[in-house]
RNA sequence: GCGGAAGUGGCGGAACUGGCAGACGCGCUGGAUUUAGGAUCCAGUGGGGCAACCCGUGGGGGUUCGAGUCCCCCCUUUCGCACCA
């Protein structure tokens, strides 16, 4: 095979596996089923190496299980919604859906020029009114059971293009476009209950193994859970409204508490403000304030507030305290106000600094003497009325219930995870399925109405809000309630819920009726094996997880996790930057593809390094696997015409030492190149051992002269390529066929080891003196201990050192090691 | 600041439950072939030493007959989160 072949051999395969349609997979597995799946791409219009290298993952695995016998399920689709397009439309005026459908054209003929055995006949795309009519009959049944609501919600506002912005349309604060500085406004937004499902999200994780520890990690933090009280104050001198509720984690300091401090916007600081111009005055201006700030919090900002002159009476000491309200507590998070305990805790500690608020001690360190600053570890309790001299955790407990008892609060566990808003003022994405009517409110589509289309005919400006709130003709509806004129919402949905059951919907694609029919859902689910790259561990793994159990809740499907296995991929860089058109450092897959050929290029990605480590592009080393192919290509059958006609060994063979020697390899390959596609999910691995597998067939077919021999050749050279093919799987089925195999190696089943040639029968074993190497024995494995240490003692670097030394004790490992212990 | 992950030849990376450190590949050196090669093949390649040997997995301690692997402290690099009470 000669250098340009490649493509030659592997368009002749591409289009066999087509025509024969060998990755087309039943509705419902007849036997066990395999579900692999990799992340649906963005149709941004090239793919990238991010993309062949997990698709390139994710294709071993799917040819390999399904060559162990397993109905695979592996599909590949478009996310194709979002703000590129529309980004798109303004630079080049082209509308986003065709802009999307030409680079879905342009992506497909790249992936299928991998050669990735997907089943092409379930792809689609999210921006399918066909699939996009399903995330609003979703939002409907959310709606039904109040997991879908509307508030106000923080947008980032540009009022030169006078439109809402994305987080990543704001650079340093200012406008992408128009360098207006951006601010925040209050908007009505949509949010799914997220929260609902916060504590069983969390939970789960402890039973999830499957994932990786660094996604659990990053998705038990974003969820938060935080134990801790709630303890109510009582504002005096305010006849409305006076009671505050605050959370901490540390009640036990609750006798510290010098201060009652109240988010900006926190009810009370509203009331507190009618009656005080000073404080709003103060809340306006840090208002204002914030919302020139970037997207983003301040976080070293200096903190600020305001004595409101109001007290607040601390429930358990009786004290009265003063009310400030600040910039520093977020309302966001817990009950929107605390109490400041500047003796322990940073923040309160530089705000009490500040404002000459006295810090009280009331938590001591149980044996190191008292830090400068506050003491924010868990002590003994001091001047607490009946709760001093309790430990930190014994004192939380009791004032708790204490607290509950008296009717002023108890304990309580708050999250950091929001709700979900899923409102983007936008055109391209799934319209809200919501009808605004005068006297009926918010009003659902009803859903004999669905799906609710996106107006081709619209003029995308990027100013004055979204291109659906200008389209006349699409807005006016009548209210499904009252039959009064209306007007629709002109939100649409955040992408992510595209992506949060898209993996469902290929069980089913052409489904007009359902989402998908559950009898599938219930023969595939859960995935098996998840495969996308680490940046989504948090969002979409998240969205995706609760997305499953609110299906579960509607009866859709019977389990509680999408996903078995996940496996978060490393990214590709490129001279150890991201590789990005700014920098100049982008690798195009097809330019690699066109020189090397498909084979290499998977080969490269997959042996340069493990799956979930980061890998760094280089042109140079694509050269080895390159290499490796064309040798191997040389090699089989090359001048050994004889290989052909030979036969695989059938067990009455006698063979050579060399001979079994190369049997015992092929075997322990097999071995070794199940298990690290199969379990460990590590390509690179399988390829080495493959690589050193070849090297031994090579160094054996010039010296194959008898039968016997010849069939220990056969079944090593038969090995090198049934093994290699999920990884190259053009030329292994080229060479596979040229072996003299008609059926096609994408049908073979995979190779079986014998356990009996996996057991080496030769053993080097390894001599040592207090654990230094002093020498090695070759010997029959399963050799007896003493004659082994005899043995040792005759090797001559032992007796050297052995020398003028006692042995006080002999360790061995039995077709291993001798170590002599010694002094 | 909090939390996680990772530090192994010139480079990417191997090393199953503690048992030959450096598999496999890139690069490099020497040789062969070649008009030429950024093609191919053979041999070598952790460092030091003529050698026997000695030293080596970020640094320092420890456990063990034996540590890249287990424990403690430190350093570095990275990735999340970031006023979350």
């Amino acid at each position: 095979m000669t250098h340009r072949d490649h493509e030659r051999v592997e368009k002749r395969w591409q289009e066999r596996w087509k025509r024969a349609g060998a990755f087309e997979t039943p509705d419902l597995p007849t036997g066990p089923g395999y579900y692999c799946l990799e992340m649906l791409p963005y149709p941004s219009g090239r793919i990238h190496m991010g993309h062949v290298r997990n698709y390139s993952i994710g294709d071993v695995v799917a040819r390999f299980q399904r060559r162990r016998g397993f109905a695979v399920m592996h599909p590949i689709g478009w996310d194709a919604l979002g703000l590129p397009a529309e980004n798109a439309a303004l630079k080049r005026g082209a509308h986003p859906a065709d802009w999307t459908r030409k680079n879905i054209e342009q992506m497909r003929r790249q992936l299928r020029r991998l050669g990735l055995s997907y089943d092409w006949r379930r792809e689609f795309a999210t921006c399918d009114s066909s699939y996009y009519r399903w995330n609003q009959w979703f939002f409907l049944q959310m709606w039904k059971r109040g997991l879908a609501y509307r508030k106000d919600g923080e947008v980032n506002w540009c009022p030169g293009c006078e439109t809402v912005l994305a987080n990543e349309q704001v650079e340093a604060g200012r406008c992408w476009r128009c360098d207006s500085p951006v601010s925040r406004r209050d908007l009505p937004q949509w949010f799914l209950r997220i929260t609902e499902y916060a504590e069983q999200l969390l939970d789960e994780m402890d039973r999830m193994p499957g994932w990786p520890k660094k996604v659990l990690t990053l998705q038990r933090n974003w969820i938060g859970r935080s134990e801790g009280a709630e303890i109510v104050f009582a504002i005096e001198g305010l006849e409305t409204d006076s009671r505050v509720r605050v959370f901490t984690t540390r009640v036990d300091t609750i006798y510290g508490a010098t201060a009652l401090v109240l988010a900006l916007r926190h009810p009370t600081a509203s009331a507190i403000a009618e009656r005080n111009p000073e404080v709003a005055a103060y809340i306006e201006e840090r208002r204002a304030h914030l919302a020139r700030a970037p997207a983003g919090r301040a976080e070293d900002a200096e903190k600020t507030g305001v004595d409101t002159g109001f007290t607040a009476v601390n429930p358990f000491s009786g004290e009265s305290v003063p009310v400030y309200v600040a910039d520093y507590v977020l309302m966001e998070y817990g009950a929107g106000a605390v109490m400041a305990v500047p003796a322990h805790d940073e923040r309160d500690y530089e705000f009490a600094k500040k404002y000459g608020i006295p810090i009280r001690t009331v938590v001591i360190p149980d044996d190191a003497p008292a830090p400068d600053g506050p003491f924010t570890e868990p002590g003994t309790v001091v001047d607490s009325g009946e709760f001093s001299g309790l430990p930190t955790v014994d004192a939380k407990a009791a004032m708790a219930a204490h607290a509950h008892r008296e009717c002023f609060g108890g304990p309580r566990t708050v999250w950091r995870l929001r709700d979900w808003g899923i409102s983007r003022q936008r055109y391209w994405g799934t319209p809200i399925p919501m009808i605004h009517c005068g006297s009926c409110g918010a009003v659902p589509v009803p859903e004999a109405d669905l799906p609710v289309e996106l107006p081709r005919a619209v003029e995308i400006t990027g100013m004055g809000g979204s291109a659906l709130s200008r389209s006349e003709d699409w807005l006016r509806v009548t209210c499904p309630g009252c039959g009064a004129d209306a007007r629709r919402e002109t939100d649409t949905m955040d992408t992510f819920v595209d992506s949060s059951w898209y993996f469902y919907r290929y069980l089913d694609p052409g489904n007009d009726q359902a989402p998908f029919d559950p009898k599938r859902a219930s023969a595939w689910f859960p995935i098996d094996l998840y495969i996308g790259g680490v940046e989504h561990a948090i969002l979409h793994l998240i969205y995706c997880r609760f997305w499953t159990r609110v299906m579960r809740d509607l009866g859709l499907v019977d389990v509680d996790e999408p996903v078995v296995r996940q496996l978060s991929q490393g990214m590709v860089i490129k001279d150890g930057a991201k590789m990005s058109k700014s920098k100049g450092n982008v690798v195009d897959p097809d330019a690699a593809v066109s020189q090397y050929g498909a084979d290499a290029v998977r080969l490269y990605v997959l042996f340069e390094a493990p799956p979930e480590k980061e890998m760094d592009w280089t042109d140079a080393r694509l050269k080895g696997p390159a290499r490796f192919l064309r040798r191997l290509a040389r090699l089989l059958p090359g001048d050994t015409p004889w290989l052909v006609e030979t036969k695989l060994p059938d067990g009455s063979e006698t063979f050579a030492r060399a001979d079994l020697a190369l049997r015992r390899k092929t075997h322990q390959t097999i071995w070794r190149v199940t298990r690290d596609i199969g379990e460990r999910i590590h390509p690179n691995t399988a390829i080495a051992a493959i690589m050193e597998l070849t090297g031994a067939l090579a160094a054996r077919i010039p010296r194959a002269r008898t039968e016997p021999a010849r069939r220990a050749v056969r079944e090593a050279a038969e090995t090198v390529v049934s093994l290699l093919n999920p990884m190259a799987p053009h030329l292994a089925e080229e060479l596979w066929e040229r072996l003299g195999n008609s059926a096609m190696l994408a049908d073979a089943p995979w190779p079986v080891w014998d356990e009996e040639l996996l057991r080496e029968d030769e053993v080097l074993i390894i001599l040592q003196i207090n654990g230094k190497l002093r020498g090695r024995l070759e010997t029959a494995a399963g050799a007896d201990r003493e004659q082994l240490i005899e043995r040792a003692r005759q090797n001559p670097g032992i007796r050297r050192h052995l020398e003028g030394l006692t042995v006080s004790k002999v360790i061995t490992v039995p077709d291993r090691l001798v170590n002599f212990v010694a002094r």
